[in-house]
DNA sequence: CGGACGGTTGATCGTTATCAAGAAGAGTGG
DNA sequence: CCACTCTTCTTGATAACGATCAACCGTCCG
């Protein structure tokens, strides 16, 4: 039936793969669209290909970096998919993130010198290795370098906040809208369909993300295609009215009160 | 009865209110064992100071900066305490984060040049203000500085998981917990006593912070006065039994314990 | 004094975790 | 290709936890 879903997603990674060991320019990597969104820059490109020491593979369910690691390299998805996940403070592991193409992975490891997290591929996946030192080095030479890498970082502390904001949303089914609206949207900006698109991840991933269990995800979802404009079949997703699925958030709309518990001042 | 409960906490910056003024140094500064704990080297003392375009006093309950704001200062606070503001996607304000002295506000407006979230004082408090464009130039002169400052956006990053692996944590008996236990060791690293604090933020803003309501963190308060080793009476927070506290969080932990679920009854 | 605010407590109801069982896929080896 | 197994996913029944509504208390402030 729905057995051969995979839309257009890993066909141009699949074209680049022959050609990706002898080819390090980002210029050249067909995956430039997508990949570095902030750090990359056209006329940087040059300087940007000496700080990629080479390419990794990753397969389905390994780890491309896990705790205590010693940290050497930044990476940076070519293609693929990876979930984070970081012990919650009673030891258990829950998925804080999902990373895709052009996302940069370890930052998180400058401060202390070894990585904080698990990061696990969702399928098969490529990053480039950046040397954190050449990094560094080329931030002295090159200085409007350090702009960039700061605001990559400053982005990425933006996105923290993403997961946490998802969670503090009272009902799942203003997550579930949140965590579809926002996989689209990325989507979208990966040039891919935000209208029809895979999931990489499993149940029991979606429900660690949004702070519930797998059997709650599988009634989200039996709900969702009967309710909220949205058709899910296996790991098949089609925002089929995303009006609907929007409304799913502003539904607590009380006309116009104050959101917020804060004294009014001013 | 416990009215004037405010321990030793605002004893040290009290002091050094009158000459802050004329006061730019950071050797100087009274906060400097609290404050800067990444940022701040001795021996960079004299470059530091050159940042520190001056002082600000921020009353509480006003706000130091907010949503769309102009970025142009990085903060660090000298004395005090603040809540971080922030949109969830139905448009309610949460609070993300509780930032004391030391702790380093406004990295995430680095990104897009304008602040993205609200910034709010939960008592009078004074930041010191740090120029970003003195600051970029002084990594270009002192590149050891690069490397200091991005040590210090990464453990922001790492830090920003705080909030998303607490509300990860299924019960609220263990957000609490959890919550009593990093306040208690943020005081502990601060050179306050971790024992006996003063919680400077409302029970809404628990709330808030904990993903739920106001009526459940008092509910939370009588239930873990009387059974899990701590004395909480207003805004004074003793921790009686630290072992009790922390076996809130460590319930679930082994892997099988021998609970109830035999079908043999006797 | 009255009103606003922060905090506590009570009663009720709904959402969601949990336990349990079964269905559907995916992978493996014959 | 089929039989087997293991994992992932779905569905059902039940109970509990926490949201919600509502009332009340104490404090601060004009």
């Amino acid at each position: 039936m729905h057995s051969n879903v995979h839309i257009s997603r890993t066909e141009a990674p699949s074209i680049v793969q022959l050609a990706s060991n002898a080819m390090r320019s980002c210029a050249l990597c067909g995956a430039d669209k997508a990949c570095l969104p902030e750090l990359f820059h056209t006329k940087d490109a040059h300087v940007f290909d000496k700080l990629i020491m080479g390419k990794r593979r990753i397969s389905r369910n390994s780890s491309l970096c896990q705790e205590h690691d010693k940290f050497n390299m930044l990476y940076v998805v070519r293609f693929g998919q990876f979930k984070v996940l970081n012990r919650d403070p009673t030891g258990m592991l829950r998925v804080m993130k999902f990373y895709m193409a052009g996302d940069v992975i370890g930052m998180d490891a400058i401060a202390s010198g070894s990585h904080t997290v698990r990061v696990m591929a969702l399928e098969n996946s490529e990053v480039c290795e950046i040397s954190y030192l050449h990094l560094r080095r080329a931030m002295c030479e090159e200085p409007q370098f350090v702009e960039r890498f700061l605001r990559t970082m400053s982005s990425a502390l933006v996105d923290r906040y993403e997961r946490s904001s998802l969670l503090s949303l009272a009902s799942l089914d203003e997550r579930f809208a949140s965590f579809l609206l926002d996989l689209s949207e990325k989507y979208g900006r990966q040039g891919y369909s935000s209208r029809a698109f895979r999931l990489s991840m499993s149940r029991s991933d979606i429900g660690s993300y949004l702070g519930t269990t797998v059997e709650t995800v599988s009634r989200l979802i039996a709900r969702f295609n009967a309710q909220h404009g949205v058709s899910i079949n296996g790991r098949l997703v089609e925002v089929i009215d995303r009006k609907r699925l929007q409304a799913v958030l502003e539904s607590d709309a009380m006309p116009r009160s104050p959101p917020v518990q804060s004294p009014l001042f001013e």
